[in-house]
DNA sequence: GCAAACATTAGACTATACTCTACACTTTAA
DNA sequence: TTAAAGTGTAGAGTATAGTCTAATGTTTGC
């Protein structure tokens, strides 16, 4: 169980950042319930695990309502199964065409490079 | 050679954002020099590429200024060639990093469907 | 036992990327 | 010929995602 000042080196985001999602109910911390001269928030692994997620998915274009969904579902026991399997098939498409997009994107620099290196010597 | 509500259908992107876009100068139109009645803008091809590639790297999380910053290189005369390449180079690295987090956040829904239709029932 | 480092809450501020409104002028189709 | 649709500029407004400050209380190490 992490203080949020080690949760925040660990994964290298900020502690601003990390409170912010937090109120986005992205995730929750826990308190000390045996402790009360302060009402410190404690982190478990858990949440590690999901602000690595956030992270990734973040820096493929992700919003973070679109992440939200996914984690509510990923956690959730209110939600029916057929329900959760279509929202998931969704985000995997999803991101089968974002790495299309990205393939579609890294052809055309590479094939900039090799006219950049062969002519305009 | 297309007028803007023509470009924003070809490429369905609004008439107000191809604007904000051009005003950052991630491309420029072109003015009728025969005409005189009015000033209106036309549209290449060249535009059309442009708004492509704009649209494929914002889906995958670039930001607009990334994007000009290649855009930039893709098309001007001023910068040398190693530091052309080197920049491609950087954005290729970029791409194969975004891969990589893509494929990781895939591999865990997939397993995370198979969890869900295997128990849960 | 006290300074430095850390925690909490609330709210203000910022950057990015749109999105919309207003107003004036132009083109087009019935 | 006129109404609808399109174009231009300028500037205001909005959504998302942080980022920072201030004020107050807690913990830790010398």
């Amino acid at each position: 169980m992490l203080l949020i000042n080690e949760l925040s080196k660990k994964i290298n985001i900020s502690v601003h950042t990390i409170r912010f999602y937090e109120k986005l109910n992205l995730f929750q911390g826990k308190k000390d319930e045996t402790k009360k001269s302060n009402n410190y928030t404690y982190y478990d692994d858990e949440v590690v695990e999901k602000l690595e997620l956030i992270s990734a998915a973040k820096s493929v274009g992700f919003t973070l309502s679109e992440i939200k969904e996914l984690i509510d579902i990923w956690y959730s026991k209110q939600i029916s199964k057929e329900e959760k399997i279509r929202i998931l098939m969704q985000k995997s498409e999803a991101i089968d065409e974002k790495i299309k997009q990205l393939k579609q994107v890294k052809k055309q620099i590479v094939a900039f490079i090799k006219e950049v290196e062969e002519f305009d010597c």
